[in-house]
DNA sequence: TGATTATGCCTACAAATGTAGTCATTAAGG
DNA sequence: CCTTAATGACTACATTTGTAGGCATAATCA
């Protein structure tokens, strides 16, 4: 997993991070007009974010004549992976069923969503 | 739910919370005796935190003397559901079953785990 | 060909966070 | 009684985060 465990990523460095994970590389504006629907940000702001996260070591650049284009370095499922379990880990005793628990409350899991969970615990019993 | 929905609670400031989720009300010299096996912390970073948390409205207090007896109020389960849906929908779109996914990869998943799930399905069945 | 735009690099600045220090007061111990 | 320890109130200061602005340069449009 190299690095990316130590990496921090904020809030709106996440939300750069989602464009470019289902899409890249791309440039500085590229970016902004994907973002510019969900959020009001300058531009200047977007760059700001980028360069935090070339620094951290979240994305990579590649030069495409005079500008830069960015892409993840670290993959989505792998940040995924870790913040889930650092939450699990932290509020729950890295015990899954409580988390699921939480997510059942207020009608957070579907028909299809049990059907699914049913459909992999029946798998890593397989497996397991 | 009242407040507690927006209040956001920093990392070392959880670390507080937890110990008076497990007990309360503790004055500040006993919440630091606590976290003292866990942090290497100044009592004085310890009040600050309880001050910061009380400010947020996180935390209540009572006065015992010339001292103050803290204490939670937002529940560690109310905390942890907002957590969880918070990263259930910021990294899966709200949908439980990547998450649970992800939790399984690396063994995070016991047998026992796994167990506690179907058991938690099936009485979600039954309900739903 | 001069004004406008887009880019990268550097700088800014307030709020939040991590991590304490100072001070005045008071309770407690010798 | 005087010293010491504990407490709350206020202050401090570096780092991270949110959210840009300014400047020099290159590309582009009129």
């Amino acid at each position: 997993m190299g690095q990316s465990g130590k990496i921090r990523i904020s809030q709106s460095e996440l939300d750069v991070m989602d464009v470019l994970w289902t899409q890249s590389p791309l440039g500085a504006s590229e970016v902004a007009q994907e973002l510019a629907t969900r959020k009001d940000w300058n531009i200047r702001t977007i760059k700001t974010l980028l360069a935090r996260l070339v620094e951290k070591g979240a994305l990579s650049t590649q030069s495409e004549g005079r500008r830069y284009l960015y892409s993840p370095l670290i993959s989505k499922d792998s940040y995924a992976a870790g913040a889930t379990r650092r939450l699990s880990d932290r509020l729950f005793g890295g015990r899954a069923a409580p988390l699921v628990m939480h997510l059942a409350k207020d009608d957070g899991l579907s028909h299809d969503d049990i059907a699914e969970l049913e459909a992999l615990l029946a798998e890593l019993k397989n497996k397991g």
